[in-house]
DNA sequence: GACCGTTTATTCGTACACAAACGAATTTGG
DNA sequence: CCAAATTCGTTTGTGTACGAATAAACGGTC
C-alpha cells in the first residue's frame, strides 16, 4: 500500500504563515484609514488607557501586550503626538503616571468608530457567522 | 426605547489585536523550538525556495510575502548563515539568483517536521475540526 | 537599619516591515 | 531604433518586537 498517509508540508497551510499574511492585511487597511500616522500598536495603546485610566508605562504595555521596550517607544510617539500625558507617580519615584490627555481623549470616540470599521473591512471576505466563528477561535489561541 | 444596539467597542474583541496576540504567541513558540536563531520570515523564505527552486531575490520576496526592502535583509541574514548560494543571474544583470546551498537543502527536512510540530503546538487549544476551520477563515482573510 | 529579591524604566543589539527615493538594467511602444 | 515605462536591487527613515543588561527605587525580613 502507497497510502500516502501525512500530507505535504505546504508554506501556505501552516498557521503562522498565514497569521503573517492576515495581519499585513490588517495594517494595510489600517494605516489606509487613520489620520496621523497612528499604527495599530499606538491605537491599542490609547484604547487600553481609554478603558483603564492613567497606568504606569509598565502596566500599560502589560495591558496591550508589549514589553517594556516596545511600549517605552510607543508611549514617546504618543508624548510626541500630544496624545498622551506623562506625571511622576507621587507614591512610587520609578514610576511614570501614562494618562490620556485633553487631545487624546477627544480622540477616542472617533478612533473607537474607524477601528470598528476597520475590523469589519478585515473581516469581510466572511459572513457575519464565519467572523464570530474566526474571534472565537482566535482568542482560544492566545 | 434604550435598546442599546451597537456593542461597546472593546480592544480584545478586534481582529487585529487578535492576530498580533496570536502572532506573538507563534513567534515564541517557533523561536523555542528552532535552533540557529532561524526567525518565521527566514524560514518562511527557505521553504519557499525549496518548493520553488532558485528565484531572483524579489521574487523570493514577493512568493513569501515580503517586500524588497525586507526581503533583502532576509537574504542577507540567510546567506550569513551559509544556508544559501547567492549568483548573479546570466540573461539579466540587474537580478541576484537566490539557491538553497549544500548545508540549506539538508536543513530542509527537519525544517519541515520542526514546522509542523510549531503549527501543530500553535493549534493545540482547538481539536481537529476547528484547527482546520481556522486555517480556512484565514485563508480566505488573504 | 542593613540586606535581598523584585519591579520600574532605560539602553543596546538584532530582526522584521513598509514607504519613498534612487541608479542601473530591461522591456515595451511607437 | 529610440524614448518611455517598468523592474531590480539598494538605501534611508520610521515603527514595532524582543532578549539581555543595568541602575534606581521599592518591599519585605531579620
Amino acid at each position: 500500500m502507497d497510502c500516502d498517509s501525512t500530507p505535504p508540508y505546504r508554506l501556505d497551510d501552516q498557521v503562522g504563515y498565514l497569521l503573517r499574511l492576515a495581519s499585513q492585511r490588517h495594517a494595510a487597511l489600517f494605516a489606509r484609514l487613520v489620520s496621523d500616522g497612528l499604527t495599530p500598536t499606538q491605537f491599542a495603546a490609547l484604547i487600553r488607557l481609554a478603558e483603564s485610566g492613567p497606568l504606569s508605562q509598565n502596566q500599560l504595555g502589560r495591558m496591550a501586550a508589549m514589553d517594556a521596550a516596545t511600549i517605552k517607544g510607543v508611549v514617546e510617539r504618543l508624548n510626541r503626538k500630544g496624545l498622551i500625558t506623562l506625571d511622576p507617580d507621587p507614591t512610587d519615584r520609578r514610576r511614570t503616571l501614562v494618562g490620556l490627555s485633553k487631545l487624546g481623549r477627544a480622540q477616542i470616540g472617533p478612533l473607537r468608530a474607524v477601528g470598528q470599521t476597520i475590523s469589519d473591512e478585515t473581516l469581510g471576505p466572511l459572513t457575519p457567522a464565519e467572523q464570530s466563528s474566526l474571534l472565537k477561535l482566535l482568542r482560544r489561541l492566545g
